[in-house]
RNA sequence: UGGGAUGUAGCCAAGUGGUAAGGCACGGGACUUUGACUCCCGCAUUCGUAGGUUCAAAUCCUGCCAUCCCAGCCA
């Protein structure tokens, strides 16, 4: 992981005299269990994970479940699967927020005896209303200087469930004139009636995440509470917490800029709707920015770690490229996806001269730079599926595939000359005709001479078809998040193509294969769907395009 | 208008007083049984801006400008 801010922080403090010096560093991904985490979560996860990793500390993964109105239960096997996915291990240390409700409820009290906190009995509009306004002071609440006795008794009354919901609240006593509206006696607890999904009914006062996240943070030993750039200005509040609790350990709070990318959403909430009002197939559609989602579309853990490390760590709010994201997926899988090969738009391939009734095995390589992966074979014969746009009865410039007379080769096969095409009477092209070199087998010419073209092909007679899914970006606008317009109006119609009819050479659906990304050859990389694929009927889904540099003039 | 942050290439991002790393994208070339990959080459006389300090400034100082975050009993 290369250096950055938060390592330079980090290093004063575990240097000679800093703050940290002979501790390990300990740092904890707090995910709220009310939704699936995306690839902004992915960054986090990394940045807390490989963080500790480098200085050979710990990470903890921490449900920070302290609001049962908005969390649940589903969520939390998935977020533990997907971070596992990513390739990070949090060992036996798996916590809850809720856990340590009885400490932090203790914590309250201490602040209550010190008189830094009293209970409130304002409206939430009323405390709306006294809070002030960016430019104009608070004022303090009549309840602010309320004995201390009083405050006491009326907590654990509140704990004992005798107020209804927004009756009253906790609140630090801190500065109504602060200019950072954080520190104008922010609530610590409220009432909620609400079934804990672990602590059921025990509680019906839940504490606010300033006053928790700090306490979970310190309880737990965390030596660096890595968040983001929103949290800023709420680190008065945290230190403000540590240093007015008596707690076991000093955390520090570090902030850097969370991750946004083109053309796509990163709010749960939008992700939410889209997943509620159908547009999508659900959080793991393909074309979400979920982890759920990139793992179908055929990320790789790798990959996205890749990416998180080299986009980089600052305070600077940016949006990165969606070609980035791309590259890095590229980059991995062009590495490690074995070759296959799949026409997606067909068209018959009429080899004139090869005898009607004959089949032949040619051998092709499973990844051309590396021998030692193998080879397989395919099934050649007088017709073979190619695709449409391989074949132009009028060429533009530079074209290197089939027309008319001139010489291309079958990857793996024969050089065919092209001697024309079979059209039907509305015009439509239902072939293409051609003639094989019997002397060229695996497609090397015996004279040596050199030919521009390669194209793929799969033998008609073995084809097996197969649905495949193409996906386009979610959005049309590269940053939907900060548009003024309705997000469902920048919704891109086009983001999934289906192709019903896809010929597929059979070594590809091997069952052992079923989870591996191929690379369809000069199509890009392909994966079958986790959900919808079935050995009868084969769905696979593009991960992403290969680069294609081919300009027609 | 209060408080907190951030401005280095189209996009990320190093840089911490000694004369602008790297990646993506883009352009050109070589190689190629994937128009892929790989390999070469090119791509900021300038760091939001205006001044100042200094032999020397993206780095220090001052002013200005722009952008983001904060007024939940959400996290």
């Amino acid at each position: 992981m290369p250096n950055n801010f938060i390592h330079d922080f980090i290093d004063q403090d575990l240097a000679e005299g800093g703050q940290y010096e002979g501790r390990t560093v300990h740092t904890r991904f707090p995910p709220e269990p009310n939704g699936y985490l995306h690839i902004g979560h992915a960054k986090a996860i990394y940045i807390d994970f490989a963080t500790a990793e480098k200085y050979q500390g710990l990470c903890n993964l921490r449900m920070d479940d302290t609001n049962p109105i908005r969390e649940d239960v589903e969520y939390i096997d998935a977020i533990k699967e997907d971070v596992h996915w990513l390739g990070y291990d949090w060992g036996d240390r798996f916590y809850y927020a809720s856990d340590y409700f009885e400490e932090m409820y203790g914590y309250a009290i201490e602040l209550i005896e010190k008189g830094l906190a009293y209970v409130c009995e304002l409206t939430a509009e009323e405390i709306r209303e006294t809070r002030g306004t960016l430019t104009e002071p608070g004022q303090n609440s009549p309840y602010r200087n309320r004995p201390v006795e009083e405050s006491l008794n009326l907590f654990s009354r509140m704990r004992a469930g005798e107020f209804e919901d927004g009756r009253m609240t906790l609140r630090a006593k801190i500065d109504m004139n602060s200019g950072n509206i954080n520190m104008r006696d922010p609530v610590i607890y409220r009432i909620a009636h609400e079934t804990h999904h672990r602590t059921g009914d025990t509680w019906c006062i839940y504490p606010m995440y300033d006053f928790a996240h700090p306490l979970e943070d310190a309880i737990e030993g965390i030596t660096h509470s890595l968040c983001s750039l929103e949290f800023e200005d709420h680190r008065p509040l945290y230190d403000w917490f540590i240093e007015n609790c008596s707690v076991p350990y000093i955390p520090r709070q570090i902030e850097f800029a969370r991750l946004n990318i083109e053309y796509t959403v990163m709010s749960k909430r939008k992700l939410r709707s889209l997943v509620e009002e159908g547009i999508v197939d659900g959080w793991d559609d393909p074309r979400m920015p979920t982890i759920s989602g990139l793992r179908r579309r055929g990320f790789t853990p790798q990959a996205i770690r890749n990416f998180c490390e080299r986009i980089g760590i600052s305070k600077v709010d940016s949006v990165v490229s969606h070609d980035f994201l791309e590259f890095c997926l590229r980059e991995d899988l062009n590495d490690h996806a074995l070759r296959g090969s799949a026409v997606l738009d067909p068209v018959k391939l009429i080899i004139t001269n090869y005898p009607e009734d004959q089949t032949e095995q040619v051998e092709v390589q499973n990844f051309p730079y590396k021998p030692e992966l193998g080879s397989h074979e395919m099934s050649f014969s007088r017709e073979v599926w190619i695709e449409r746009n391989d074949y132009a009865a009028d060429p533009p410039k530079k074209y290197h595939r089939l027309y008319e007379g001139n010489e291309v080769r079958l990857r793996g096969a024969y050089i065919v000359k092209c001697t024309g095409h079979l059209e039907d009477e509305e015009g439509n092209i239902t072939a293409v005709l051609a003639e094989y070199d019997p002397e060229s087998q695996g497609g090397k010419a015996a004279d040596g001479r050199k030919i521009r073209g390669t194209i793929h092909w799969v033998d008609v007679n073995a084809a097996i078809d197969s649905e495949v899914r193409i996906y386009e970006n979610l959005f049309t606008v590269k940053e939907p998040d900060v548009s003024a317009a309705d997000y469902h109006e920048l919704i891109n119609p086009d983001s999934l193509q289906v192709i019903e009819h896809a010929k597929l050479e059979p070594w590809l659906l091997q069952p052992e294969f079923r989870d591996s990304t191929f690379q369809f050859i000069r199509q890009g990389y392909f994966v079958q769907d986790n959900k919808d694929s079935t050995q009868e009927k084969p769905v696979f889904n593009r991960s992403v395009s290969l680069r294609d540099t081919y300009r027609p003039e």
